[in-house]
DNA sequence: ACTAACTTGTGAAGAAATTCACAAGCCGCA
DNA sequence: TGCGGCTTGTGAATTTCTTCACAAGTTAGT
């Protein structure tokens, strides 16, 4: 299969997001048109977005709410439970173990760890904080697929490096800093004080035209 | 000005952040491949995103540690204080109000507001949240400029409308869902559960060559 | 002053993503 | 069956982003 961008996967995701919506409210066709109004984008775009997976609706009328539903949830990956831990408690580790909207979306979190001794032992919505030390044994039982890195900065190669050595192959990571992992390992990079300082140059350089 | 693109932005302030580290150390000069290797992409690229904003190095030499932050610091708009005001104070909005990574890089939260009768005048953080209906006359007094949208997807686009029309022009929302703004308003969508979905995808369809 | 070793800044080339534009197909109706 | 209205799927054109490659400039050493 061709690379697919990563811009198309965020798309899809958006896409399905309003598939979910229609399906909701009993809508049962939608056109490439209507999707894109509501993603910010264009038809043309959301029909080349899903040209690279397959041919999924019908001219003259568009595509089926269900079953366009069910094809992105599958070319996703969403047919099945994702088990998710997440390395720090600190603030954001913390209030992402708390979070419902993972566990909506079929990301269940299992575990929390934290190096901290003050910390462990600790609750977070249920789970209990556990020392970073037993990840590669807890492992086997939690048999994780996702890790969520919530360390400082400083911290975040080594946590990498453990658990890529745990046998993870999906990382989202907190940390402003690049991660050095195998070619097998997907890392996303999340940061909100980034976001922010984009924000920032917006407001700084706006045309003053 | 020539439109920049979002994506240098984002390394900039990725370079920022490196640069910080080095000042930190008492470096005094870093060449475009040093800031290429901890970012995670090439000398070129560095240049060629630097030179947008002029000419900032010594050939031969390398960029100065402290001339160049000090001048990325500017470009980003990071010399003034923002102000920043969350709405929605629930998981997430209640996280962010709490996180301290963004008074750190000069975003300082000035404000929470709910609807949620049962929310308003409880603390978080130091902040007592207040009823979404003061925000157009608490503005006055907050003076804003960025806000944080952090409410159900349904409420998001009514909630834009509100802050646009407190005279905010830069937001970042948290509802997988476009915000119609007028064109002087900068939106920056961020959605965990998304990323998520993307590292879903990336494991479900790794080469299995 | 000259050379060797570096590194920047930048047009030009190349790659990637987006948009255009239209043939092909579907539906409903007469 | 044929026609009109609509929407998909997709090569081609266009725009945007990244990488290449090298002249120009800097420093250090002799």
């Amino acid at each position: 299969m061709k690379r697919i961008a990563d811009s198309t996967i965020r798309r899809l995701s958006l896409y399905l997001r309003f598939l979910e919506e229609f399906e909701a409210r009993g809508l049962s066709t939608i056109s490439s048109d209507e999707l894109a109004a509501r993603g910010g984008t264009t038809s043309a775009q959301v029909r080349k977005d899903l040209s690279f997976f397959g041919s999924f609706g019908k001219r003259g009328l568009g595509y089926s709410v269900p079953e366009l539903s069910s094809r992105l949830r599958k070319i996703l990956g969403l047919e099945r439970e994702w088990r998710v831990i997440i390395i720090g408690a600190g603030k954001i580790g913390a209030a992402l173990a708390q979070y419902n909207g993972f566990a909506e979306r079929g990301f269940r979190i299992t575990a929390i760890y934290d190096n901290d001794p003050r910390k462990i032992g600790r609750e977070v919505d249920g789970l209990t904080i556990r020392a970073l030390e037993c990840l590669p044994t807890d492992r086997e039982s939690y048999g994780a697929e996702i890790a969520v890195i919530a360390v400082p900065a400083s911290a975040a190669q080594a946590t990498a490096d453990l658990v890529v050595d745990a046998g993870i192959r999906a990382i989202m990571s907190f940390a402003p800093r690049r991660l050095t992992v195998p070619e097998e390992v997907t890392v996303k990079m999340v940061n909100m004080a980034m976001e922010l300082e984009g924000l920032s140059f917006a407001l700084t350089n706006r045309e003053s035209a």
